[in-house]
RNA sequence: GGGCGCAUAGCUCAGCCGGUUAGAGCGCUACGCUCACAUCGUAGAGGUCAGAGGUUCAAGUCCUCUUGCGCCCACCA
């Protein structure tokens, strides 16, 4: 019922302003309620699938939203009308720590926290939380336009994406590719949790670079030091070793033999490893193996520190762990003085302690690379502790083999190498993260038989991950009432589950086929289990999606991982093709950000313009993969295309109709040049926008749509029309409103994908009567015609040449618009371009306002006395014509003269350059031989034309009209 | 330390496979509220395609180097 409503559909309450915000609201609800987002059962062509990145829960719409969409939403709809059952699968993440931050900071507001909740309270609240807000992303992107079929919504945490995550990670695990380590993590003491390499993000930041003295124990003087250098002097208090290249002359001698480690009661060992670079500092460096991930590789090598899963009675020496979670200084092995204190407070105590006991040798300015939290910013600690992780490296390889098979294709391709670079330099991610709000790790402990000191320690028992007292398995089994019994000790005890969640990223990397391949209402576990997913319908006929639309940013968070998991979990890849489309930024080059206030709100430029006008311009910007530098101004252009293209069809559709119809018979021999002319550039169009939406060049078919409707359509053929449209042959008359209406639906037709809104409405109001409830979402995508009429071309051209050099004259003259003005045209009279002329002579007179037109055909004729000049040159399947306009007082001979001479030297500097080349003898015997020929008619051309103009030139100066009047 | 991208009109950007006269939008100039549109029309001005070298008959387009800007990756204590 899109078009019912008399209130949008009447043309005569066409307004001269476009305004989209009732009518996107209006359109946007009857094709929701219509059904027409979902694939569609009969499609003639096969499915074209698109799950969308999806949007954090607690996002709001932003301007890389808008991008990202509108250009999915652009393929969907073109496939859509192709005829393809077109699937845009939407949904949302539960964005871990980022919806946990939001809620902490809403529970902050009252007083509480997280702890003080509880575990279980505070993830209903979280849920409270997701069901009253989580929505806010979904419905700003409706009314983007984005016609996701939303009765296939998921969510992340859904029941059915939550099995597949569970069934996933155990397959993972049997597969022997999911371990718990007890390794150095990164460590974001703001939100207490480890985070995985891909979720730090390094920056450069001015800090110090402390040279610190440790005395040498035994030394043969007593005054005998190293000198260290680091920029955390905190940690320390952590050190257990100093470490030298094995190399270095320095310290010959010096490896084996202890120092004191300052501000603390201990004696440390100095050990060597080829890690040290001698040519750094002094050569010599701190070993805190607890919370520096060189020191902790450097302790695994040499001090036997950590043996890798093995039981702790083996362990020699202890890395010691010297700051809490919260990244205050530790009571246990801290020296009272800095237990508690913030790490910065405590770095600067050091310092200062440090220069008290005359320790300190030099502070120095030194900017490096830190970690920040990608959440919240806050500077990464690396910490040592217990995480579970995936082996990347086999897993990599089915990424790896996905491009080097092609099955995989990046556009624009260099993301390959990006891509391909991340996988060959693999680390294990670490995906357990100590939040609440997540899919909760599905492994169980014995009470009895797991201690929280082992974890971490486990042992490879036939391929398999293992430590005492440990079960994997479903929610389901474990909680069915019957646990299983322990492994170890047999006894069926209380089991307790990990407390820890999974990474976010754990789930999204499922996404392509969790929101498809997960069976609706089934539940038993043990039979999903074993054969997951499931052969849905939907799985196998949507999956493998066609292609993933995303930014850059994450290339290898998302993209790599679902290739990955694609391949590992379903044997085959979960998209052809990935398209990475450009960063938003704002003019200046700066990223657009809150904290920068620059941002430019979508929903408001959808208030204001329209979300046809945000789209379109967009669109028109988003060529190949380049970032886009918005400001507002940008969107006028949409917002004026969009006016345009409304005002047209109000000319078109508001006016009344001349009584009758005619459809031009085949080849449309019956119609006009003009007509003929604006449906070839049709085809043309129809033709370049199809292959340019095939090939992702988004912006090279906005702006074919936009050449052609703003300057072909409205500026020449509407003009024409108008006059068409006056003709007393009836059959005339008809045949343009045929032409008009035609033009107009099939540019709708194409324009639609980037500008849905006003195309639906106005496509509604020329086809109301005949079919109400049809929709131009399920239209045809037009195909072009086997004609084209290319000697058509030509000629109007000309006409348009011809038009466009009376205007000139007209303006340089400074006619006044309501003048009319006299026109001579002289031709060779070749073939039948004599007649040419006679039937377009009323567009002649009107659009270059023109009086009185003569045609002259005659191999030359004497110019008019007073008159202004003109030389269209001749064109293949065209003579050369002369224009000549009298112009009596008008006439300027100075300015004349100027115009003439200007003219030419444009031409002679074109003779002179085509002229060598052609005098080039490499050129002519090694250009092909179109080439040649081409550039010798177009020189003789040029010549003939550099010889009219110098005999106007000539003629002018024995011009006694055209000497100066005043 | 590696890698990538960008440098074209005053501004923001197009320009696929190398081949006539390098395009658009905005801005600017002149004129025009002509009965679809002033969110408009007509005409126009404006470019040594960052620099240097090379390949080629031919380079904005391919190669090398340089400069400037931006980004990504990396265990620079």
């Amino acid at each position: 019922m899109i078009g019912s409503d008399p209130t949008g559909s009447d043309p005569k309450s066409f307004s001269s302003v476009y305004s989209p915000s009732e009518i996107e609201a209006r359109l946007y609800a009857a094709w929701e309620s219509g059904g027409f987002f979902k694939p569609d059962p009969n499609a003639p062509r096969g499915p074209f699938t698109i799950v969308i990145p999806p949007p954090n829960v607690t996002g709001i719409l932003h301007m890389g939203h808008a991008l990202n969409n509108t250009l999915q939403d652009v393929l969907i709809r073109f496939k859509r009308m192709q005829g393809h059952a077109a699937l845009w699968v939407p949904g949302t993440d539960h964005a871990g720590i980022a919806t946990q931050n939001v809620v902490e900071r809403e529970l902050a507001k009252e007083g509480l926290t997280r702890q003080q909740l509880g575990r279980d309270q505070f993830v209903k609240r979280v849920w409270a939380w997701k069901e009253q807000y989580g929505s806010t992303i979904v419905q700003q992107l409706r009314r983007l336009g984005a016609s996701c079929d939303w009765s296939r919504q998921r969510f992340t945490m859904d029941e059915g994406l939550s099995r597949a995550v569970e069934a996933c990670f155990i397959q993972l695990y049997e597969a022997g590719l999911i371990y718990r380590g007890y390794y150095l993590v990164n460590w974001c003491p703001r939100c207490q949790t480890a985070l995985s390499d891909e979720e730090v993000i390094h920056e450069e930041v001015k800090g110090h670079l402390w040279h610190i003295r440790y005395p040498i124990q035994g030394g043969q003087t007593p005054s005998a030091f190293v000198v260290v250098a680091t920029t955390r002097p905190e940690t320390m208090l952590g050190d257990v070793a100093v470490a030298v290249h094995p190399e270095d002359e320095r310290y010959r001698g010096q490896v084996g033999r202890f120092v004191q480690l300052p501000l603390c009661d201990r004696n440390i060992p100095i050990i060597s490893d080829e890690a040290v670079d001698p040519k750094f500092g002094t050569g010599a460096v701190k070993i805190t193996p607890a919370h520096d991930p060189v020191d902790f590789e450097i302790g695994r090598r040499h001090l036997e520190l950590i043996p890798s899963n093995a039981p702790r009675k083996d362990w020699t020496v202890i890395p010691i762990k010297v700051m809490n979670p919260d990244g205050t200084m530790a009571r246990a092995n801290v020296p009272p003085a800095y237990q508690g204190l913030d790490r910065f407070e405590c770095r600067k105590k050091v310092v200062a302690d440090l220069d008290a006991q005359e320790l300190l040798v030099k502070t120095e300015d030194y900017t490096h690379s830190v970690g920040h939290c990608y959440r919240c910013r806050t500077i990464i600690e690396p910490t040592l502790s217990p995480q579970w992780f995936v082996k990347m490296k086999p897993l990599a390889e089915l990424g790896i083999e996905a491009v080097q098979k092609d099955q995989l294709r990046f556009i624009p391709e260099r993301w390959t190498k990006v891509y391909l670079d991340w996988l060959n330099n693999i680390r294990d991610w670490c995906i357990s993260r100590q939040i609440w709000w997540g899919h909760r790790i599905p492994i169980w402990y014995c009470s009895g038989c797991n201690r929280p000191e082992i974890q971490g320690h486990g042992r490879w028992e036939n391929g398999r991950y293992v430590e005492p007292g440990m079960i994997v398995g479903h929610r389901e089994e474990i909680k069915s009432g019957n646990p299983p019994p322990c492994p170890t000790c047999g006894k069926k005890v209380s089991l307790l589950q990990d407390p820890d969640v999974l990474d976010t990223w754990f789930s999204s990397w499922l996404w392509p086929f969790s929101t498809l391949g997960w069976p609706e209402g089934r539940g038993e576990a043990s039979s999903s289990r074993s054969h997951w997913p499931e052969e849905t319908p939907d799985l196998k006929r949507f999956y493998p999606t066609s292609v993933l639309v995303t930014g850059q940013d994450i290339i290898f968070f998302w993209v790599a991982r679902m290739v990955m998991a694609g391949k590992f979990f379903l044997k085959r890849i979960p998209f052809k093709d990935v398209y990475i489309h450009g960063i938003i930024r704002v003019e200046g080059g700066k990223k657009m950000s809150k904290s920068l206030g620059n941002i430019i709100d979508p929903l408001e430029v959808i208030d204001r313009m329209g979300a046809d006008a945000l789209r379109f311009s967009i669109a028109h910007m988003a060529s190949e993969g380049q970032d886009l530098y918005l400001s507002e101004g940008k969107f006028l252009l949409g917002r004026n295309f969009a006016n345009k293209l409304w005002n047209a069809a109000r000319l078109i559709l508001g006016t009344q109709l001349v009584p009758g119809t005619a459809v031009p018979g085949t080849n449309k021999v019956d119609l006009t040049l003009p007509d003929r002319w604006i449906l070839t550039r049709l085809q043309e169009v129809t033709r370049g926008v199809t292959e340019s939406l095939e090939g992702y060049r988004f912006s090279e078919a906005a702006r074919q749509l936009y050449q052609f409707l703003w300057h072909d359509f409205c500026d020449w053929y509407l003009e024409i029309a108008k006059l068409q449209r006056e003709e007393k042959d009836g059959a005339v008359a008809q045949t343009t409103d045929w032409v008009l209406r035609e033009a107009l639906e099939r540019s709708l037709r194409l324009l639609h994908p980037f500008m849905p809104f006003i195309t639906e409405e106005l496509w509604h109001q020329m086809r109301a009567a005949e079919s109400p409830k049809a929709t131009i979402m399920k239209a045809p995508w037009p195909e072009p015609e086997s004609w084209i009429d290319s000697e058509g071309l030509v000629v109007f051209e000309r006409l348009q040449e011809l038009i466009t050099e009376v205007r000139n004259i007209r303006a340089t003259f400074g006619v006044a618009p309501k003048d009319k003005v006299s026109l001579t045209v002289r031709l060779a009279g070749v073939g039948r371009e004599k007649e040419i002329l006679a039937p377009y002579e009323r567009i002649i007179q009107r659009l270059a306002g023109v009086d009185r037109l003569e045609t002259v055909v005659a191999p030359t004729v004497n110019r008019p006395s007073a008159s202004a000049v003109s030389h269209l040159p001749a064109r293949p399947g065209m003579s050369a014509w002369d224009l000549m306009v009298p112009l009596g007082g008008l006439v300027d001979l100075d300015l004349e003269r100027r115009r003439i001479e200007k003219e030419m030297e444009g031409l002679e500097a074109r003779v002179k350059s085509k002229r060598s080349r052609l005098a080039d003898p490499g050129f002519r015997g090694k250009a092909p031989a179109d080439v040649v020929a081409d550039e010798e008619e177009s020189l003789r051309e040029l010549e003939a034309q550099v010889a009219k103009w110098t005999e106007s030139l000539k003629q002018m100066g024995s011009d006694p009209a055209g000497s100066d009047p005043s």
